[in-house]
RNA sequence: GGGCGCGUAGCUCAGUGGUAGAGCACACCCUUCACACGGGUGGGGUCGCAAGUUCAAUCCUUGCCGCGCCCA
């Protein structure tokens, strides 16, 4: 075995060992199964931290539950994420000079598969390289046969159920991708803008009970007023009441509308008075179908890019026509020429800034919608798009999160996912792109609309001979996607997979996902199975760079998990991942600790190497070895501990924890203290419990580095044909032993003590003293008596009383051993630590004496608290006299 | 505006109603027969601030300050 342990050298042997032999999904069906579905990954993606963070978590459990003996399946596939792949691939065209619509949709759709096939998926190569013991061999996509037979049968079902419909609403419309997105898929920032003040005329020549002939009126969209159909006031706004259902001249297009009363318009906020676009903002739209306007009637001003085009009413001046909404690209656009207009109309009210300089508007910072992939700003638009009605999907999901069906981990989250569900709105289902499951709904001329699983069946429905055209638009990737936990497993069939494997047990997500996916799988699941599809939610936080930062593409501060996997290992990574993973909080990037990970890795490597040196060889029982020298029983107890803890804190999802107990029970116990102490003495036993012990670590340590315990398992012994992988957790079948841990923990102090004097006495570490011990302690010693003599360095052991003077004094567990140092000692030195000790020992004493002189805490206290204080005062009473004794003997 | 979370050693983070922990970093020692990606020893924290509850608060409550995220 090498010195230094290479990741490189061994991690993709492994992973196409594991996954060739079918170890990641092997046949157990007599065992209990255990199920995760991994988020599906997009298509067009490449692994980045995210998915490092994530699918770790997700293998962790996954191999532990299946060291565990549980038929545990991990179902992965991928996502065809309509707008990202489709601008993949049109961007690419784009390149070459050419564009989507020079093909018809069936050649494009044709020219994405290709894409796909070629290009697309890189990152399953990637998680393997992560180690992830997904169940290749039924790898799915949600464009797959079975997917596209469980949306479409989705689909038809809701919208028999009226959970699906169809609706002339405004949507969030992205100009710059020309489809329809959900409120999800909208980002809100803050962008700096203008505010401008105009006035409306009232026509007729009526005027405000103060005389006024307009009514003021202030926009951050001017450019909407070209669709104005109203000016909103208060009811109760005296200012105006007298004006309420009189007209106003909009002077650029010359259209009258009425003034109307709603109380969306707020008398404290600028003038009192709102003008309504309702076919082009969210908030008019609900004044308009208040104030009777049915959508159809509607003004819209714009095409799909948000060029500006003829209203229905023929009002907007040839100008305006082919204007983009605003300026781009360096040309001003309809807000500008409105504006200016407005201007030369002497209709804008000019903002004067603190000096008293005039300005066409009043600077503002506004709240601005941008869609997520297009990077545009949104513009609502008035279209007939395919809505689910999620407000009734979503009772079913909220009662099993109350009532405990579905477990959310941390407990926090809870209370955001029932703020959203509780105030869900309709969901924007339909998409206008190519690239996607195409909406099963049929239309004769008529505006009637078939909707069926198949073509011949909408046929049938609307009657032969009827012309049928089918819906253009596809489906939300994200409909799709809901359905991963029952329709990776054979739904609509009713296949045994789905029976076994649903409601799967947990599913891992960040929370970045919790409203576009799990929420929605929680929708679909309980609704088209009538069950929670996962017991468990447990949702992780970010992964951010160094600084605290979000990683970013246009930051520049996004880190290569391949990279980090290059320079440190896939086993440092994960065990990195997971034990910085404390119930959901965020994850800072330290390249340190990773080092640490790693560092840790080649340790293990080396304690084996070490093992193997000495003949200790892999063990042939999942029990531990009988042992009878204290060492090998201690460690055996130690390790019962290990697993202890390591199974809570896997219950518990306590990832870090989980992690931290391995870590230090491989490091500290096992290589600090059980190796040092067994060296030189070697025996059978020793090497029987030697080899157990180290078992058990490769066992506990593989869900976090599956490469490096798997490379040594099958290194340290012959067993080819049991794999670590597959292996059996541990099961020690031992409890604490408590004379034996009285035994070493005594031992450890004693050495610590022997230690802490050289190094403060100026004495070589490895210097060979003679010790004096009470009596007492005879039948300990000589139990010990191997690692007194390697570990403690101690050249002799002797009983008699130790020469007074020129010794150092060692007070463990209230008893004094005493070194002599005669000629070497440093009596200042040895006075000096004597005294520091004294005094650490003196504080303790006092302030526990001060809790128990306390009347009340002696009355009040649970009476384990004061127990303890009581012991705790003894044991460090005894020490301070120890060691006052030991410092009066030195003179 | 509403909600959630965070503020603990120089850094990254655990943690507990009863004397504060880890990794890294730091200082010193060690070329000890697995490992310098190592071993040993040690220094370092008024647990954001203030008040309250309690026999006892870093932990519970309230307020404040600072930071972050989500929603409107």
């Amino acid at each position: 075995m090498e010195k230094t342990f290479d990741p490189a050298a061994i991690e993709a042997k492994w992973a196409r060992e594991w996954e060739s032999r079918g170890l990641y999904r092997p046949a157990r069906p007599d065992a209990e199964p255990f199920t995760i579905v991994n988020p599906p990954p997009n298509v067009t993606g490449a692994l980045h931290i995210g998915h490092a963070l994530d699918n770790t978590l997700q293998d962790v459990l996954i191999r532990y539950e299946r060291l565990r003996g549980k038929d545990a399946l991990w179902v992965v596939g991928m996502d065809h994420a309509g707008i990202a792949t489709q601008m993949v691939v049109e961007r690419q065209m784009e390149e070459r000079q050419d564009k989507r619509t020079n093909y018809t949709r069936e050649e494009f759709v044709e020219k994405v598969w290709q894409w796909k096939a070629e290009s697309g998926g890189q990152i399953t190569g990637q998680l393997r390289r992560l180690g992830c013991s997904m169940d290749w061999a039924n790898e799915r996509f949600t464009m797959d046969e079975g997917l596209n037979r469980a949306v479409a049968k989705v689909f038809v079902e809701l919208y028999h159920q009226n959970l699906i419909y169809r609706d002339k609403r405004l949507v969030n419309w992205d100009p710059k991708l020309k489809t329809a997105i959900s409120d999800l898929e909208v980002e809100t920032h803050e962008v700096q803008g203008s505010f401008w003040h105009f006035k409306y005329p009232l026509a007729d020549g009526v005027t405000l009970d103060d005389g006024r002939d307009h009514i003021e009126v202030a926009t951050t969209r001017p450019e909407t007023m070209l669709a104005d159909m109203a000016v909103a006031v208060h009811p109760d706004d005296e200012r105006y009441k007298s004006v309420i259902g009189k007209e106003i001249l909009q002077p650029i297009t010359g259209r009258r509308f009425k003034v109307i009363a709603d109380e969306h318009a707020d008398p404290e906020l600028g003038s009192g008075a709102v003008k309504i676009t309702p076919g082009h903002d969210f908030n008019d739209f609900e004044v308009g179908k208040r104030a009777g306007m049915r959508p159809g009637e509607m003004l819209n001003m714009f095409d799909g890019d948000a060029n500006v085009i003829q209203t229905s009413d023929g009002l907007i001046p040839r100008e305006y026509l082919g204007l983009h909404r605003f300026r781009r690209d360096g040309t001003d656009g309809a807000r500008e020429l409105v504006v200016k207009q407005m201007k030369e109309l002497g209709f804008l009210i000019p903002h004067l800034d603190k000096e008293g300089l005039e300005h066409d508007a009043e600077p503002r910072t506004i709240q601005t919608p941008f869609g997520d992939r297009g990077g545009v700003v949104i513009e609502p638009w008035l279209t007939d798009q395919w809505y689910v009605d999620a407000e009734k999907l979503a009772q079913a999901p909220i009662k099993a999160v109350r009532d405990g069906r579905i477990a959310i981990v941390p407990k926090s989250w809870e209370k955001t996912f029932f703020n959203w569900m509780e105030n869900i709105q309709p969901w924007c289902i339909s998409r206008q792109l190519w690239w996607g499951h195409r909406i099963p709904a049929w239309f004769d001329g008529e505006g009637n609309i078939f909707v069926a699983e198949s073509e011949e069946e909408a046929q049938a429905e609307a009657g032969a001979g009827v012309k049928l055209e089918r819906d253009p638009d596809v489906l939300d990737t994200w409909f799709s996607s809901a359905l991963w936990p029952f329709a990776t497993l054979g739904w609509p069939e009713d296949t045994a997979m789905l029976r076994r494997h649903y409601p799967n047990d947990v599913l891992v997500s960040g929370f970045d996902i919790l409203f576009f996916w799990d929420a929605r799988m929680a929708m679909q699941g309980m609704h088209f199975m009538g069950e929670v599809p996962w017991k468990t939610l447990y949702l992780h936080g970010l992964v951010r760079a160094p600084d605290g930062q979000k990683m970013s593409k246009s930051k520049g501060n996004v880190v290569d998990p391949l990279g980090l996997i290059d320079q440190y290992g896939a086993d440092a990574l994960r065990f990195f991942m997971a034990a910085m993973e404390s119930q959901g909080r965020d994850i800072k990037m330290d390249d340190a600790r990773l080092a640490g990970y790693r560092n840790f890795a080649t340790k293990l490597w080396n304690a084996a190497r070490f093992c193997e040196a000495n003949g200790i060889a892999a063990s042939a029982s999942l029990e531990a070895p009988a042992a009878s020298l204290p060492v090998n029983r201690w460690i055996i107890s130690e390790v019962a501990d290990t697993v202890a803890e390591m199974e809570r804190a896997f219950a518990a999802y306590r990832f870090d924890d989980a992690a931290n107990a391995v870590y230090s029970f491989a490091w500290d116990h096992f290589c600090d203290w059980y190796l040092e102490l067994i060296k030189g003495a070697i025996d059978d036993e020793t090497k029987a419990t030697a080899g157990w012990v180290l078992d058990q670590i490769l066992v506990m340590l593989h869900p976090f580095m599956p490469f490096i315990t798997e490379e040594l398992w099958t290194g340290l012994g012959d067993r080819e044909n049991y794999p670590l992988i597959t292996a059996k957790w541990p099961a020690p079948g031992a409890s604490r032993d408590a004379e034996a841990s009285a035994d070493i923990d005594w031992l450890i102090k004693l050495v610590r003590e022997l230690r802490g004097a050289k190094a403060e006495l100026g004495l070589p570490p490895g210097a060979r003293l003679t010790a004096h011990f009470p009596a007492s302690l005879k039948a300990r010693t000589e139990r010990l008596a191997a690692q007194l003599d390697r570990a403690a360095r101690l050249e002799a052991i002797r009983f008699d009383p130790a020469p007074a003077d020129a010794s150092a004094q060692l007070v463990v567990e209230g008893e004094t051993i005493t070194v002599p140092l005669e000629g070497v000692i440093d009596i200042a030195a040895e006075r000096e630590r004597l005294t520091k000790a004294l005094a650490a020992a003196v504080k303790e004493r006092d302030s526990l004496a001060g809790r128990l002189g306390n009347a009340s805490f002696i009355e009040r206290a649970k009476p384990e608290a004061v127990e303890k204080a009581r012991a705790d005062h003894a044991a460090k009473a005894a020490e301070a006299d120890r060691l006052a004794a030991a410092l009066a003997r030195l003179g």
